[in-house]
DNA sequence: GTAGGGTTAG
């Protein structure tokens, strides 16, 4: 392109730089944004947020900050999408209240967050009680948008990590009677929880559904139930130890 | 015309 004289300008920067980050050289695309802004060449929010996306995913957390503060110096106005990226990254980071913070801030600040912006920060509030996190489902509502599957699942995931599996089951239900199609992912969510709460019985019954109903068991639905059942195992070696039963709890093992 | 984000384990 260049040899046959043909200036490149910030689309040709953005296809660039897009492909870069598609092929997880985050870095060479960023090198090539560097490059570019010293010719006074500055890229659309897209490059910014696809660079941003992929250093999020590398954890390059210095990176995402320097980026969104050359945005600002750029003159590029960080949008919903960009403010997607740095929110899911601060909950998955731990930093939910930071994320929420920004999340309150945007609001005041004329931004409509969407559903999947209400997604990752019901998930993210999820981990801190669900006070929070019910909360900002029902102003979701009252925003007009609906759960979806992600959102669905979210909140399930949520109600059974707290070990409420009466909520978790009547928001499944709702989910499937909204046309929701039940996926691994769903299974693994409700098999997650009870394990967590020793109900391993219960989330065997689930995973003998699964193919009955055609869904497909991934790698997280076995390491689930194995992670389970051999912690029941190793307790139940452990007690027969103690009670001086180790043969036949070594058989039981085995 | 213009890219793109969110769910399940450890």
């Amino acid at each position: 392109m260049i040899e046959c004289g043909v200036v490149a300008d910030v689309e040709t920067v953005r296809c660039l730089i897009q492909a870069f980050c598609d092929d997880n050289d985050v870095s060479k695309g960023y090198g090539l944004l560097r490059q570019v802004l010293g010719d006074g060449i500055v890229p659309g929010n897209a490059a910014f947020n696809k660079l941003i996306s992929g250093f999020c995913k590398e954890k390059e957390y210095t990176k995402v900050s320097e980026l969104l503060h050359t945005m600002i110096t750029m003159n590029c106005i960080p949008d919903n999408f960009t403010y997607q990226e740095v929110i899911n990254w601060l909950c998955k980071k731990g930093k939910v209240s930071e994320g929420f913070r920004i999340f309150n801030d945007l609001k005041e600040r004329g931004y409509a967050p969407d559903i999947v912006m209400y997604t990752t920060m019901i998930h993210g509030l999820c981990t801190m009680g669900l006070g929070g996190a019910r909360k900002l489902w029902f102003e979701m509502f009252g925003k007009g948008f609906r759960p979806n599957q992600y959102t669905y699942n979210t909140m399930i995931h949520g109600f059974c990590k707290s070990g409420d599996f009466e909520q978790a089951r009547i928001l499944y239900k709702e989910m499937c009677d909204k046309g929701y199609k039940e996926t691994t992912v769903s299974y693994n969510t409700m098999m997650t929880g009870l394990c967590l709460h020793g109900r391993t019985d219960e989330a065997y019954k689930l995973f003998k559904e699964m193919p009955q109903k055609d869904i497909v068991r991934d790698v997280i639905t076995y390491n689930t139930l194995i992670r389970a059942i051999s912690t029941i195992l190793h307790s139940t070696y452990c007690s027969s130890l103690s009670s001086g039963k180790s043969r036949r709890s070594q058989k039981f093992v085995e």
